[in-house]
DNA sequence: AATCCCCTTTACGTAAACGGAAAATGTCTG
DNA sequence: CAGACATTTTCCGTTTACGTAAAGGGGATT
C-alpha cells in the first residue's frame, strides 16, 4: 500500500508570483522565511514557492487578519507540522491544540461583546437621528 | 425633567490602584494618556482616575486582547465618545460604526474557521493517539 | 531632619514586523 | 551577446507599544 503522494510535476511559484497572488511584498515572504514560518526551494538562489509554502503563507496572512503575532502564528503552524511518534509527545501537541482552542473561543466571545455594544450604540444614534430629521423635515 | 448626572463623590483611584486592578503598568497607563487614550484628573501633578477612566481602560485592553492596534481603539473609543450635533456628523459617525461592525463580523467569521480547522486536526491526532494507545495497552 | 514610599517627568532602549535602498548576480528576450 | 528586468543579500530605517533607568517632588512616619 503506497499512499505515498507522487511527486506530481508541481507548480513552483516564483516570488513576484507569490506577491501577486497574495498582494504582499517580497520583503514580507523573506522575512516570513528568516524567522522559520516557510522555507520555499531553491533554484540556485532563486526562492521556488511550492503549494504547501503558499498554503502556509494563506494560514499566515489570515493569522495576521485576525491579530495574532508571528510567535503565536509559528506555534499553530507546528501543531499542523507535528508528526510525534511517542505518545508523550502526541499527547502533548493535542494539549497544546486544546489550549489554543480555549483563547480561540474566549477571543470569538470578547469579539461578540463587543458587536453587541457597537450595536446598541449604533441603535441609539439612529434614534437621536430620525428624531433630529423628522423635527427638520416633517418630509 | 433633569437626568442630569449628579456629581457622585466619586471613587478616584490612584494610578497603583489602576495597576492593581487591572493588571497593567504605570507605563502602560501613562502611555495610553499620551496618546488621547484616557485622560485622568489631577491633584497637583498625581494622576486620578475616574469610573470614566476605568470603564475606557477596561475596554481599551479587551480591544488589545483581540488583536487591535491602539491606533484602532483609539477610532472605536471615539465613536463612544461622539457627541455630534450636526446631522451631517452623525451620519458619519453611524456610518463609521457600521463599517468597523462589518470588519468585527468578518473577523468572527475567520476565528471560526480557524476553529474548526483547529478541531478537525484535533479529531485527527486523537484518532492516531487511540490507535496507538490500543496497541501497546491492550486493556 | 532623615527615611520611606508613591508619584512625577524626561529620555533613551527594545522587540516585532516589516520598509526601502544599494549593490551584486541571475535570467529572459530580441 | 546586450540590455532589461527579476532576485538576491545586506543593512539601516520606521512604527508600535511599551520597558527601563535617572532624577527628583511631596507627604507621612520615625
Amino acid at each position: 500500500m503506497s499512499s505515498q503522494s507522487i511527486p506530481q510535476p508541481e507548480e513552483l511559484f516564483t516570488i513576484t508570483g507569490v506577491t501577486a497572488e497574495f498582494d504582499v511584498t517580497a520583503r514580507t515572504l523573506r522575512h516570513y522565511e528568516e524567522i522559520g514560518l516557510i522555507s520555499p526551494l531553491r533554484r540556485g538562489s532563486q526562492r521556488l514557492y511550492t503549494a504547501r509554502d503558499r498554503v502556509r503563507i494563506r494560514l499566515i496572512l489570515r493569522g495576521r487578519r485576525l491579530g495574532f503575532a508571528l510567535g503565536e502564528i509559528h506555534e499553530m503552524l507546528d501543531l499542523y507540522d507535528a508528526d510525534p511518534t511517542e505518545v508523550t509527545q502526541l499527547r502533548e501537541v493535542i494539549q497544546r491544540g486544546d489550549d489554543k482552542l480555549q483563547e480561540l473561543y474566549t477571543q470569538v466571545a470578547e469579539l461578540q461583546e463587543v458587536i453587541t455594544e457597537l450595536v446598541e450604540l449604533r441603535a441609539r444614534m439612529k434614534i437621536r437621528l430620525d428624531a433630529i430629521t423628522a423635527e427638520g423635515e416633517p418630509l
